[in-house]
RNA sequence: GGCGGUGUAGCCAAGUGGCUAAGGCGGAGGACUGCAAAUCCUCUAUUCCCCGGUUCGAAUCCGGGCGCCGCCUCCA
């Protein structure tokens, strides 16, 4: 059973194999670190941490560097509204950064370099260009030579032709050609710089990329990941700078997710019609968010809407709803099970999720295989209980952990509440079941309504009360 | 204008040549229940934007049209 992923490259569905057998070397584009994270960062950095999670359980050993840009036009302009240099401006958005990933589950990444720290190893390989006359100097700023690439535009499906006959871009004096890119700009007055053999200056954006994705990983990488809308120019000039310099092929693989919308539109700083990443977190839990935001193939376009993610957050509830059950029935711990002991029904449809996953990611069919198996183990627990029917429960409960793993999700165990709360709970439930005895209705359901105003649910089911926490905030 | 993508139920969303068009939410009815909640069962797209074509057979392939989106300028 392979992989697929589809390759924005060669625009196919490919089975994916590392260049060296069970080392999976995978890069992707981070954010700038001027402004604050919306859901379209978000969803990137979900999908990606997806990725890397499925690749490590497919037994790959994955390094994965993920980058901050923490010097360019908009860093300088955000921190000089701010007064505040690019370096401060950097170390607070990093912080919200990992504050905000953790609680999406997006693990971090073996190597999260910045550019600022890595100016040396840019000049190295803009050098590199300068020598084989691919990079030209022009008043300080450095630009990278387009036409001496020849395959220039083969990501975003453009020949060199259709780039310049459509093309909008500023006729910039200093450039050959205006479809060169800068490799390096000069340093205006109080901008932060950095000596050069071209003197004072900065790195341009798309070249810092190309340095770090090799320093870290090396010439050749198997998986180059961004968002839709990084293909043209940004992943393009890497390609172009990084190919060149050194001959190789560049990445064998480019996944590219899909943008958040919001209202048809593209979610966008620009547009301003973005939700906040903090805001989002505000008013519901990060794995409700993670949760929605696979809940498209990430590929496509995913339309935000506020229903949608009030629906996901049922939806995960009603997922901890069995799986809880499941626990207080019997311990997945102290109950042995194994494939042979799960009827057809079952492993069939925990293969369905492998399958799924292994088809480019598509995890909207994962997930509805593990609905269905939510829905067989709902079967199983209205039933009652019998040894037999315990071990398929615990198989199918531990199947959903495992999936869930993968995607980084359904791993809270229990309530999380304190003990003493716990157990709070359960007096009031006593007590309440003592008035059910005697048919005070009135006084017991006023129980169940004040508790569940603070979000604990009650349940009479046949034996006995039970108790959960409701998930959404 | 060029390039890329997309159009599946009230909504979200899989499926890309052939068993009954996944799954979720919502809605209707039923079971369970003191009532709720949770859960289960049944129903909820005779048809996949439209028009042609290929094929024994198409949501799925091809041609044309229409709508929407992204990129071509910073962007996850």
């Amino acid at each position: 059973m392979g992989l697929k992923i589809y390759n924005s490259l060669t625009r196919k569905k490919e089975e994916f194999h590392p260049l060296q057998d069970k080392l999976v070397r995978m890069y992707t584009c981070g954010v700038t670190l001027y402004d604050e994270l919306h859901l379209g960062h978000a969803r990137a950095a979900v999908v990606f941490d997806m990725i890397r999670r499925y690749l490590e359980f497919k037994g790959y050993k994955v390094i994965y560097v993920t980058n901050f840009t923490d010097v360019d036009d908009k860093m300088i302009k955000r921190a000089n509204e701010l007064g505040v240099t690019i370096f401060d401006l950097a170390e607070r958005f990093m912080g919200e950064y990992f504050e905000q990933m953790e609680k999406l589950g997006v693990e971090k990444a073996d190597y999260h370099p910045r550019a600022t720290e890595h100016v040396k190893d840019i000049i190295e390989l803009i050098k590199k260009l300068e020598d084989k006359g691919i990079a030209y100097r022009k008043d300080g700023d450095v630009f990278f030579r387009v036409k001496k690439f020849p395959d220039y535009g083969r990501l975003s499906g453009q020949s060199l032709k259709e780039l310049i006959a459509g093309a909008r871009v500023e006729i910039d004096e200093k450039k050959e050609d205006p479809l060169d890119f800068a490799l390096w700009k000069r340093a205006k007055e109080k901008e932060p710089c950095w000596d050069s053999p071209w003197g004072k200056g900065r790195p341009g954006w798309h070249i810092e990329c190309s340095a770090m994705a090799m320093k870290y990983l090396g010439e050749n990488i198997d998986l180059h990941a961004g968002g839709k809308d990084l293909i043209f120019p940004h992943h393009e000039n890497e390609i172009a700078q990084s190919e060149a310099a050194t001959g190789k092929k560049f990445a064998h693989f480019w996944v590219h997710n899909g943008l958040v919308r919001i209202n048809g539109q593209k979610m966008a700083k620009s547009a301003k019609n973005f939700i906040t990443l903090s805001d989002a977190l505000q008013k519901y839990e990060g794995e409700v968010l993670r949760f929605y935001l696979l809940s498209a193939h990430y590929g496509s376009p995913l339309e935000f809407s506020e229903q949608s993610l009030e629906e996901t957050s049922f939806s995960l509830e009603r997922i901890y709803n069995v799986l809880n059950r499941t626990d207080e029935l019997a311990s997945v711990d102290t109950i042995k099970v194994t494939m042979q002991s799960a009827p057809e029904k079952i492993k069939k449809l925990s293969e369905k999720f492998f399958h799924s996953m292994d088809d480019d990611f598509n995890t909207p069919s994962a997930f509805a295989a593990i609905f269905e198996l939510v829905k067989e183990a709902n079967a199983i627990l209205k039933e009652p209980v019998k040894e037999n029917s315990k071990t398929q429960l615990v198989y199918i409960a531990k199947k959903i952990r495992e999936a869930g793993k993968i995607l980084g999700l359904f791993q809270k165990k229990g309530r999380q509440l304190e003990d003493k709360t716990e157990k709070l709970v359960q007096i009031l439930i006593d007590v309440r079941e003592m008035l059910r005895q005697e048919k005070k209705w009135e006084l017991a359901d006023t129980i169940r309504a004040r508790l569940q105003e603070v979000g604990v649910q009650l349940e009479d089911t046949r034996g006995k009360t039970l108790w959960r926490v409701k998930t959404n905030k």
